[in-house]
DNA sequence: TAAGTGTTTGACCTTTTGGTCAGTAAAGTT
DNA sequence: AACTTTACTGACCAAAAGGTCAAACACTTA
């Protein structure tokens, strides 16, 4: 890493700032998206000059850029090392149990993702291509091996994905909707394992399979 | 209807104009979001002076509002008239179908909604209290009835529902994504039934249900 | 300590934004 | 035809947008 090669002040008070001021525009491009979010409510929620910011990003456009590029650095995808030979039941009762805590526990990023896809994805698309694609192909070759061997239902695998994604994500970028539906202010500590419960159920069951006993951890 | 008393030629093209820029808006406001469409743009997709929107809608939010109107008036939450007496995997069946083609046929409106409860539903909120919240718990009643008379798992049916929003809207508001991450130009005709399919499969045996036999119609 | 380097920022610029308004055109009414 | 009322619009406006720039500043190094 360069950034180990000098860690003067210089270097450690321009990596604080730029945290700074990362963090506050995460923060407004989620709430409000690209467009609803100026560059002078960035540099005061940021607590900088409005030209600091254009000094270390170049642009708006570049802003954001980096925003998403951290974003995407902290994102798991999840489902790691996932093989035919393991138990479907338990693999994907904990994919959904985590995308749910993720989602009711931090859904800025979520909703940040949400809008650019609204938008047609102008700055995710080369992700999606060269990252999101190829994870996708490999898990569903996963899921095709474990309908093979009979493991589970025939369920189109791509299908199966966008079900668990969408059902999850709802909760963060819904979130709005689901509480005024609900009649609730908030999402509170049972509404997490209410939510995956339901979710884990209809979906397991969904494809033949059944929640794991031991279903903590 | 005030709009039969004076059927004169000031009202006709009064009408058609308000139409013509309430189309216009609609589209780009679901394309780019509240923000990211401006009074100028909209004057010159409806081919309108801008001040004459202006005339007819007294501000942006004025127009914005009207918009929604418009797509709530037309908007059908659907599962009209279920009774406890139905058959669950029926009635359940054919509102997951007619929610895929929806949001695959016409995916604006749905992605407008999307962009709206996004940013916390500002103009949403009223409706949705009034109007959805009350909808929801008529229909949970009768998921509920269906429970209590062991015709259907026990899931919560609040999550039931939203269920199924989120797997059927998510082919329109993320339509972006499936596309790119399916490697896909555009939705096709077996893609309909394709998702409906999967969708159906996974939500109606997730909840101890079975698909009608005759699926058509 | 002086030169060199990267950092910081107030002042400023252009363009676009939502919105106003006075004046004109086109009905409807008598 | 004369008059009233409603519909329309070009010209204009203040505010806010994203962005530039030159001068001031601070740290590092010779």
């Amino acid at each position: 890493m360069s950034t180990q090669t000098k860690p003067n002040k210089k270097e450690l008070t321009r990596v604080k700032n730029q945290t700074l001021i990362l963090d506050a525009a995460e923060q407004l491009f989620s709430q409000l998206g690209y467009d609803g979010t100026s560059m002078s409510m960035v540099a005061k929620e940021a607590g900088v000059p409005k030209a600091n910011i254009l000094y270390y990003f170049k642009s708006k456009d570049g802003l954001y850029e980096n925003v998403i590029d951290r974003i995407i650095a902290h994102w798991n995808l999840g489902l790691d090392n996932v093989t035919p030979e393991d138990d479907p039941a338990h693999v994907l009762y904990h994919y959904i149990k985590s995308k749910v805590i993720l989602a009711v526990s931090q859904p800025l990023q979520s909703r940040l993702f949400a809008s650019e896809i609204l938008r047609g994805a102008p700055y995710l698309q080369n992700y999606f291509r060269t990252n999101t694609r190829p994870w996708v192909k490999q898990k569903v070759d996963v899921f095709q091996a474990w309908i093979d061997a009979n493991k589970m239902d025939n369920v189109d695998p791509y299908h199966l994905l966008f079900t668990i994604w969408s059902t999850t994500q709802y909760y963060a970028d819904f979130q709005a909707e689901v509480l005024l539906v609900m009649n609730k202010l908030e999402y509170d500590e049972t509404d997490v394992a209410q939510i995956t419960q339901s979710i884990a159920h209809i979906i397991l069951k969904g494809i033949g399979l059944k929640i794991p006993e031991h279903s903590e951890a």
